[in-house]
DNA sequence: GCAAAAGTGTTATCATTACACCCATGG
DNA sequence: CCATGGGTGTAATGATAACACTTTTGC
């Protein structure tokens, strides 16, 4: 057995982060799984996560969680709610500070260890090991509420889009129909977005393209706004 | 020195919860703050707080730590974020899950400690100890979010209440002006407000009471519903 | 009696939706 | 050449706000 070297009066618990790592496909909403090579739960899935250094902060931590499962830098993450039950994991006494992620479904590589990721729709999430079915409806839910006081997108939609697109992102998120022409007035004037000259011909006339107008949709991310859909 | 009893081969954080207590005093939102006794932060103003016991969730240990500061038993708590800075206490790594309470102030009597209590208007808090300023404008924040939610006012009026009181609430607590007819019609129909026939005769003619439908105040709470404002 | 607080009637403006229609592409 | 997936015009409906006016109390 190895030396144990930290002592305390009094016990402490065990911090992890996990993240849920949300990808959008152009069609549906996905989140990332992990299935877990050990006991406790294994052969469950998992989100990813781990142990929290005791130098670095959550955010630090999530985000070399994130990367060592994703391969991504420099993902977007939110914090959204921190677990504690007393018996939320069956081994020891663990805290999970728990984030959600951000990204492109296309720019994520397999992760360094061999374990075995799998992206899921929304609707076909299998049953999840620890309390990680809890944090899925707690993700949503606030992603959910998040959509209307941040811009959402950035992170999600190729650099140009359509405002159909980004309607469709927004519906895969809220999972209802939003009328496309009170969306398409709603999301321009908020000034987030900037028209492109250049124009998309798709299956239809030519559709305007749209790019984010990072500046202002920092500003906004950061000091917040209203959007009613 | 006393015997330290539990080792670990990694370093564990210390983890703590942190209350925001806001009561309404029928005109503006307070906050209740401790002054500090001991360093570090010596006569600073705090939020309270304390240690996460082993065999507690954090949503136990907020509710406990706030009944030994205010009394209160069964108060409304909602966990808003977790703070994790490395040297966010400069005595020892330590994390602090943030609950903020909603409360009436006639309910709160002082704690059982010594320890000095005091509310303040939110536009009189004065400069706080650790990185509670932070965490003080995260609670407000997401409070200010929470509304569009959830319904709020059974944990922070009477009883028996008039449509202008309660709007006098959201716009203490939104710090702005809403439109009284808009506001009444909203309120009406998420339909958790239930007319008494009783009416005061205040300061003008009869004005209708109000009572806070509890079987559906709490449906709202949990499923959450959307008001816009 | 008058100022202040709060409720009501009327109307103007704007937001939102519904319906019908048009256009370009891909089979 | 038609079905499909969007886009647009017009108009009805409903939400929101502004303004003037009323009621009652406290001073």
């Amino acid at each position: 057995m190895e030396e144990l070297k930290y002592h305390y009066k009094y016990p402490h618990p065990s911090v992890t982060t996990d993240c849920v790592v949300f990808g959008y496909d152009g069609l549906r909403l996905n989140v990332l799984l992990i299935e877990r090579g050990a006991d406790p739960f294994k052969g469950h899935w998992a989100f990813p996560g781990g142990f929290l250094n005791i130098d670095e902060s959550a955010q630090q931590g999530a985000k070399r969680e994130l990367f060592e499962e994703t391969g991504l830098r420099d993902a977007y993450i939110h914090q959204f709610h921190t677990f504690s039950a007393v018996n939320r994991d069956p081994r020891e006494r663990v805290i999970s500070i728990a984030y959600y992620a951000l990204v492109r479904i296309s720019e994520v590589k397999g992760g360094d260890d061999a374990a075995k990721a799998q992206w899921f729709p929304l609707d076909s999430v299998p049953p999840l090991a620890f309390d990680h079915d809890m944090m899925l409806r707690m993700a949503i839910k606030e992603l959910r509420r998040q959509i209307h006081f941040e811009p959402i997108g950035l992170e999600l939609l190729p650099e140009k889009f359509t405002m159909t697109q980004l309607r469709h992102l927004y519906e895969a998120i809220l999972n209802k129909k939003c009328n496309h022409r009170h969306f398409s007035t709603e999301m321009l004037k908020t000034g987030f977005l900037t028209q492109l000259n250049e124009t998309k011909a798709a299956n239809n006339k030519a559709t305007s393209l749209y790019r984010f107008n990072r500046e202002k949709y920092n500003q906004m991310t950061k000091n917040g706004f209203h959007l009613d859909l």
